[in-house]
DNA sequence: AAGTTTATTGACTCGTCAATCAACAAAAAC
DNA sequence: GTTTTTGTTGATTGACGAGTCAATAAACTT
């Protein structure tokens, strides 16, 4: 039965399986075996195209941020002016994709695998720059030189929202966290708004 | 040596030395052996005492849970106003405590052990609740019927920069992090004078 | 003093799992 | 048509780990 050029779909149904495993345990605490049986294969074979778990893991990981990177750019590319491009991305960002059992048991657990793995956090760190720049372009044009701390307060409640729609029992309601992001965009900017220019708001 | 009513404090050392492992492990990924290593004890007394590992977690959880309610009403105590109350929870969120390396790694685990474990999120609903209740005693003089909707948006930005600055690479920047806080209540209080709503005078 | 409760551990059971290997099959290259 | 490359798995290795148990010992009870 051999076929050639098996590898990349090999490796694809692995990784599929890796990121459906995880959401079904609800942890990293998958075993070979579960995974590459998802597969449909040997677990012998999952080791041959990925010689470890953890390059199972972070493999996962990279497709999962590939699929959210394409969602924000499909987003994206049907956006006009600014405050059409930061709604792209809050949609993108709570769409019913990422909300997805699967796509939840994977961003908590690559969360707890950024800690130690340095792969993981590299990857991470990738996403958030992705997530910052891209709320840049869109708030650029509103904020002037509010946009940078703007876009962090942003990214960082994004997240947080996130969070908290995902560990809540029931379904999440995606409305309302992207109902609470636009409401802090638009008392942020109707706060420069008023206030003119940017003023220093000294913590402590 | 067998001292009688050890059970207490065994209990205890057990409880910290769960938390210190997953803190330098990064995962829930630790033996019992471990634990009762750094414990003091052999294994099986951590058994006797716990019965399971997964009780040992839930321990662990609630006593981060505790000492982060302490913390809290410590800091409510030397609170006067609504303006202060909203700073004692903030100041308290984002501790020095908060960021050791113990802490984070139990506050990331436990959110993915509320995923799976029926105990653990009902207990992360009891500090999403508090914590939600504690900010609305200090929104509701200063922001009226929007107190609700703000303290929702609070809550999900304390996670969400704590998540942040918990996963950055480098030291984090609680007083940062507290800063972006405090803005998104000013703006947001703002709003609600210029709305006509309640009285909100800006903090800063 | 005999019996009970509490504290404690080393040794053991039983299972699991990541990773390796030998071996087999088919296509491609020579 | 033999050799090499690619695909594939069952069986095995080697390690580790959760939970149990029997045994030992000190303290409390009666």
């Amino acid at each position: 039965m051999p076929k050639l050029g098996m590898e990349p779909i090999r490796k694809a149904a692995l990784v599929k399986a890796t990121i459906v495993e995880i959401g079904r345990v609800g942890s990293l605490d998958v075993t070979v075996s579960q995974i590459a049986k998802r597969a449909g294969m040997s677990s012998a074979l999952a080791h041959h195209y990925f010689g470890s778990k953890e390059e199972m893991f972070l493999a996962a990981m990279r497709h999962i941020l590939t699929l959210y990177g394409a969602e924000v750019r499909g987003a994206l590319a049907l956006a006009d002016g600014p405050e059409s491009r930061l709604r792209s991305v809050l949609a993108a960002s709570f769409s019913a994709t990422n909300f997805r059992r699967e796509a939840v048991g994977a961003w908590l657990n690559f969360w707890v695998l950024a800690q130690t793995a340095p792969e993981a956090r590299r990857l991470l760190k990738v996403y958030q720059r992705r997530l910052r720049s891209n709320l840049l372009a869109g708030l650029r044009p509103l904020a002037g030189d509010r946009a940078e701390a703007l876009a962090d307060g942003l990214g960082a409640l994004i997240d947080g929202l996130y969070l908290r729609e995902v560990l809540k029992s029931g379904p999440p309601d995606r409305a309302a966290a992207i109902a609470t992001a636009l409401n802090y965009l638009n008392s942020q900017l109707e706060g420069a708004a008023h206030a003119g220019a940017a003023e220093g708001q000294s913590f402590r």
